[in-house]
DNA sequence: CGTGTGCGTTAAATATTGTTAAATATAATC
DNA sequence: GATTATATTTAACAATATTTAACGCACACG
């Protein structure tokens, strides 16, 4: 379950936060100074923070940096009064993420925290170790493709290549895009080594019928599963 | 480039967007009226929709039930007076992916477009796309198009030309509609192309006397099943 | 009817991709 | 550092995909 952290001092807006979010399965918890919500980042472990700017004791921009202190990458949402615009460029500053001014749309905060999360997701997110290909497996790490007790130890460029198309399946993964990233460069005598390298993934894979990598002409290749 | 339709009468507003997305790399045609967007909208070849509901000639809902006719996936954003917000469920009813009440952040409205970006290209990742055409059946992601034990693989234009038809079976498939889509183009020799492209077609789909590509002069093709 | 334009079809021309093998570069071993 | 082994690129040719060209017919419109 996603674990939220929210510092606001008023009661009122906490409450109704904390309870919307519950019903949007989200878990809250609900700290209603900076002292207290950094005590609770501390023991706790948080997806995302949702922090009022204005708060007694410790304000909002004090508490993240603290919680910046500790955490370099936890998502950080600013609540803040609509006349105190000018706050927002400190908040990036500090490495917020995103701010929203008050007064705001229920909906509207949760489309930015469900946004936020699923950024933070795509770039945390350590490229999956493993691919399931059909009855092969494709261990990235160790670039190897197995089924049963065949091993095919594949080369770094063949590794490349088969995770990009992983990344992309069922998508079209561009030539150039993928020509930059394996051999950072596209001009024309790279490509035609690209296409080596399909032939060669293409014959690994031959025993799949669920697994084809697709030729979209002019634009690139497709793995499609 | 990801292109944008925009239907705004109010001219400011119209500039501003206009000049906010070409900022943000969104390509916007700019209509001011429901009218001229439709017109718009069957010529060129848009990503997603931004549509004013209170507009003279023809209202933003009237512009999307349209445009619905003739495209069942294009995303679909209205912009709406806050006071109407009634009007949001009947947005949805017809389709629309989202709304953003007036006046709005721009901010907002580009967080909104491109989280509805992101979806449709997920959605489409992953809904697997046959089509039934007869004793026929076309599998979009994997070009083929096969009944009993024949199978035919489809080229890349083949296969994006079948699909479109298929989108809009028993509908008009406008040529310029379909040649900026696949072609990207609209010129008079891309044109003869396609031709070309629908001859294989027919010749593809000759043992199914129940499906017929046929040609709607000057217009474009319909695939009636 | 006759004329201009659009469409249907086929075949040739061009561009892109598939495949294999040889040449070169890189790494591993001694 | 020379010698293998392996990885990658280059080259050459075959196979496909796409576009262009050509010709004849169909349709709209006067």
């Amino acid at each position: 379950m996603t674990k939220i952290l929210l510092a606001e001092d008023d009661e009122n807006l906490g409450d109704l936060l904390k309870n919307y979010l519950k019903a949007k399965m989200f878990e809250t918890d609900w700290f209603d100074n900076g002292e207290s919500a950094f005590e609770g980042f501390r023991k706790g472990r948080y997806d995302l923070c949702l922090i009022d700017v204005m708060m007694p004791v410790k304000d909002g921009f004090a508490l993240a940096q603290e919680i910046r202190t500790i955490n370099k990458s936890v998502p950080v949402i600013f609540l803040t009064a609509r006349s105190m615009k000018e706050d927002v460029l400190e908040g990036f500053k500090i490495g917020g993420d995103d701010y929203i001014t008050k007064p705001f749309d229920m909906e509207e905060l949760l489309f930015r925290i469900e946004a936020i999360l699923r950024r933070v997701k795509n770039d945390n997110q350590f490229t999956p170790q493993y691919y399931t290909l059909g009855k092969y497996t494709f261990d990235v790490q160790k670039q190897l493709l197995q089924y049963d007790n065949t091993v095919q130890k594949l080369t770094t460029k063949e590794s490349e290549l088969l995770k990009m198309l992983c990344e992309n399946a069922n998508q079209l993964l561009e030539r150039n895009y993928a020509l930059k990233s394996i051999w950072a460069d596209d001009n024309m005598w790279v490509a035609r080594s690209m296409d080596v390298y399909i032939t060669k993934l293409r014959k690994y894979l031959k025993d799949e019928p669920n697994i084809e990598i697709i030729n979209v002409h002019g634009r690139g290749f497709k793995l499609v599963i």
